[in-house]
DNA sequence: CTCAGCTATTGCATCGTTGCAAAAGGCGCA
DNA sequence: TGCGCCTTTTGCAACGATGCAATAGCTGAG
């Protein structure tokens, strides 16, 4: 009932514990007679080996943690699964948490009084923490960070080229031939550096078209959610000049936006059009379909778990920035049901 | 470097271990000149307790597993959201695990090398796995069913009355006038039994209004995804007779089957009315917005896990059934842009 | 001045497992 | 028959923390 312990088996079996373990583990050698007879106390006792000791022995778990903001953002749960994918085929078990972009939370994470301690190591995707902060507290657990940028170059980390998938998806907005391009999500404010990037990727594609950027069509927002998407494409459709077309910073942000539109009478992409960043498949099924600018997160995945592990058995480089490629999918909501849709 | 110890910190500020301890866990009182003495030494050493060794000796881990199939299934993730909520407010911690509805790998996390021994409890949303199964696997972790019903009454299990839920579906949609009802995502060989009590529940709003159910308006599918309810929707409308209402078991496959009839021109909800379940965020946003059976997820969540540590710290009763109670979120895929909307 | 009675501090054992090295047993060869 | 080698089995210590009970140190009462 309460759990058998090697110590249990070995006395039913009468032989040592030590001898259990080996059978248990099978790395040594143990002899017919007594691998059956052990074999046979296993099986009636049900032993399970009790995988705390067992890691405070080895001084290793096997798991590592992936950490993000927020499930429910469907990008992050899409992540989490090519995550657990690439961990699975090194041998490693993936632990998701969340820190609700809390920083709270996150410093919890990484305190005194850290979970971290448990797993081998700590995928990273932070929000709300800051560089130096993050630095002084991970001194002992092996981090990888995905997506946001720490500035100094303490930490492996792994995201896309924010600047140019913004630059691409504010090109290909113009290259339809629009001329007023709003942006939705900018967060001049806020410690995390993505969305910044994005804005000067914006920026650069408009001067590069010859045009200027018009303060008024980059819309804040406190975070990437739909619903504030839709609040941000209200406020720009209620301009005195509305735009003809929004870059949004994410998908979630472009799906609200389209839905304001939708509800405003406003026809997408025929009087506005609207791209996103993500890829996530909810944009594959939304009417109309989004054109978005969509990061390999499989690439991503396998690249930050590698690079873990590495960390983890020393193996590691110095700490690299890589990028992972991203690649434009035009739908509807730039194109029309003529585009290559679905 | 390798992470300072209670030992290295008792030499440092000449006081035994016992004494370090006792300062980091505050429980017993220490004597102010000692506190600061070893504070100190805390504090250059930057000590972090080691949780595995913390875990093993008290024999709980303060952390609970929820293991779903998938977590890019929105419902899934918005539950976890819910359950990581109600978990903090009793001090445990919540670490996510998913199985992506593999059997395999259902009973693996359940198997002899199982992970499940690192947590106090497991809260699980089988697929696959059987009730048999399941019990002969899991004699030793508390565990708490959520969503899928297993037979014998042997756990402890959280759900909505799925039979009453179907039922309000559809007679909502024959309350709108509708008499050819579809319904998408039967599977009547799977393991599961969710689909089929939707199905019961589904015939009785038929029957109950006096209708013959139609055999070839059933559509099964073999998961819940997306594109399988956009396939389901385009056998529906090429049909001899086609539905002029569709209920679907969840929400992506109403999202996919919305989908397909946009694309092939047919109308939401003036040529075929379209409802789920799950009452996901991504359905509040869809053009047209989706009629959905919204299970009170935060509810079934403070269940669950409030009878999961009720199991771990033994203070639980026999295993009892809960239903948690549901709500039909009338909008547009039902009702047009007249209705309830957002 | 002694002793009970309290508080602050400590040592030892323990949680369940595995690494290491020694012990035990079997066999061949001289 | 005796020695050494190889294989199987075992005992001990350790991973880092905490529970328990005993010690040391102090105060106040008789």
């Amino acid at each position: 009932m309460a759990g058998s312990t090697l110590r249990d088996v070995a006395r039913r079996a009468g032989v040592s514990i030590r001898t259990v373990s080996n059978v248990v583990n099978g790395s040594v050698p143990v002899s017919e007679e007594l691998r059956t007879r052990v074999q046979a106390a296993l099986d009636e006792l049900d032993y399970r080996p009790n995988l705390v000791a067992r890691n405070l022995r080895r001084g290793r778990s096997g798991m590592i943690a992936l950490v993000v903001p927020e499930l429910d953002v469907p990008y992050f749960a899409e992540l989490a699964r090519e995550v657990i994918t690439a961990t699975r085929a090194h041998g490693y078990v993936v632990m998701l948490d969340q820190t609700d972009g809390d920083g709270e939370r996150e410093r919890e994470l990484l305190g005194r009084e850290s979970r971290a301690t448990m797993f081998d190591g700590l995928l990273l995707s932070p929000l709300t923490i800051s560089a130096e902060e993050l630095r002084s507290r991970t001194n002992r657990v092996p981090v990888v960070l995905l997506g946001e940028h720490i500035f100094n170059g303490s930490f492996h980390h792994v995201a896309i080229d924010n600047v140019a998938a913004a630059r691409e998806a504010t090109e290909h907005l113009l290259g339809l031939g629009r001329r007023r391009v709003a942006a939705i999500g900018d967060q001049p404010y806020s410690t995390g550096e993505t969305a910044q990037l994005r804005t000067i990727g914006y920026r650069q594609a408009l001067e590069r078209a010859g045009l200027t950027v018009d303060e008024d069509l980059i819309v804040p927002t406190q975070r990437f959610h739909r619903h504030l998407g839709a609040q941000a494409m209200e406020h720009l459709l209620a301009l005195p000049e509305p735009p003809d077309a929004v870059f949004c910073y994410n998908d979630l942000l472009a799906i609200g936006a389209m839905r304001a539109a939708a509800r405003a009478g406003v026809r997408v992409p025929e009087d506005i059009a609207v791209v996103g960043v993500d890829g996530i498949q909810e944009g594959q099924y939304s009417s109309p379909s989004l054109t978005t600018v969509a990061p390999d997160k499989a690439q991503i995945a396998r690249t930050a778990v590698g690079t873990l592990l590495a960390v983890i058995d020393g193996s590691a480089p110095p700490p690299t920035e890589t990028k992972a490629p991203h690649q434009l999918l035009v739908r509807e909501s730039t194109v029309g049901t003529g585009g290559a849709g679905s």
